[in-house]
DNA sequence: TTGAAAGCGGACTCAAGGTCCGGATTCTAC
DNA sequence: GTAGAATCCGGACCTTGAGTCCGCTTTCAA
């Protein structure tokens, strides 16, 4: 192989990097009381170490998500049923967001720092875009949606990391009960009959 | 009166403060290159007053949001339908939001720096807990709904800024078809037929 | 008019993200 | 194995912006 991607002190480091964010996220409440020195301190490196592998803050933060979601994008896209891309939409819609709501309820901390990380509105984070594709083009295979855009933004919204954290670390709201409380709104959006005027029962 | 509340010059000046930092936030598409100095300057005080009089920054920024939302909670809490409390649920859930959306349409920039200032998730800032109970309450009086708290979460969270600052703002979408899109699904969400147990369709 | 309480404002502090460069480490070529 | 160059390390340093402080000014009541 001509190129040598990197150096092995520079993968050991880059590992030691996530590793230590992860811990520090996880144990803290408040993702702003993580800096980047306590990250790179506690992972044994400089700051120069840290900004060089990940650019800054957010892409620190974006590279640990994307890490922490791969299984379950690989369930999504290449897996079965009930997340895989053969399920039938009006199953693989709430399996889906079931799946993001157990993702940003074992992930928290994580979720809500990447989400809130500065200007950085989620909509931005190239991974929304890839989910809300997702569930648009199921929802289009739906009969009777009128937009499936929308509704797919709408039901995104349903999941963000700081609802879920408020709910579920403020209000302590137990998992089950939330879950179960998404897959009813959900059922209820993706419920048959036309919206507007409330036709016959179906 | 025995309580003079406080100075004139306060007084004064604090109009200053708002009136700078209203034309500073809406000038600007990113709410963050507006600095405390900038709108100290463009008050034409010092910082000092302007911390004095807000507190900090989301002080400042909830008093501003206060004040432009002033209008319509007087609607909503003492008007006439479709939003104020003598409206059947049915119509005034729509309407809520719809006037809610309208708003944030109207106060993108500020709407969006209030809400992601800093650590405040929009969840602990006060009047959230106002619009929620308000459409907790209104959503409780429609039969069949079975979980109106999590409900009125997730209406919510379909209104929030950055997603109305998503679609308005960077994809255009113009200000009557997003509200035809919300009415939409909020039709959806609360028509009649019991969610759940409808999976067996398909 | 006057004294003092309230307010003013900009210089200052502090914290955190991000940069830089001299020195150490790794990899390749021989 | 070794030389030498490219790469990387790391912590001192810079920048920026939120929030503080205190001597001076304005307001207000007596």
């Amino acid at each position: 192989m001509p190129e040598h991607r990197s150096r092995k002190d520079a993968v050991r480091n880059r590992e030691a990097v996530l590793t230590a964010a992860d811990t520090l996220f996880s144990r803290c409440e408040s993702p702003e009381e993580v800096t980047m020195a306590d990250i790179a301190a506690a992972a044994g490196v400089g700051k120069g170490t840290l900004f060089r592998a990940f650019g800054d803050r957010v892409g620190l933060l974006r590279a640990l998500y994307e890490a922490r979601l791969e299984p379950l994008r690989e369930a999504v896209e290449t897996g079965p049923p009930p997340l895989g891309p053969a399920t039938p939409p009006r199953q693989r819609v709430p399996a889906l967001l079931d799946a993001l709501l157990c993702f940003k309820l074992d992930n928290r901390h994580l979720a809500v720092a990447l989400e809130e990380s500065g200007s950085a509105s989620p909509y931005q984070v190239e991974h929304y875009e890839r989910w809300h594709g997702l569930l648009r083009a199921a929802l289009g295979q739906i009969p009777d949606l009128t937009d499936s855009d929308f509704t797919a933004h709408a039901l995104l919204a349903a999941v963000r990391a700081d609802l879920v954290e408020h709910l579920a670390g403020q209000q302590r709201v137990p998992r089950e009960r939330l879950r179960a409380r998404l897959a009813d709104y959900t059922a209820r959006v993706l419920a048959p009959g036309p919206p507007g005027q409330s036709t016959t029962e179906d």
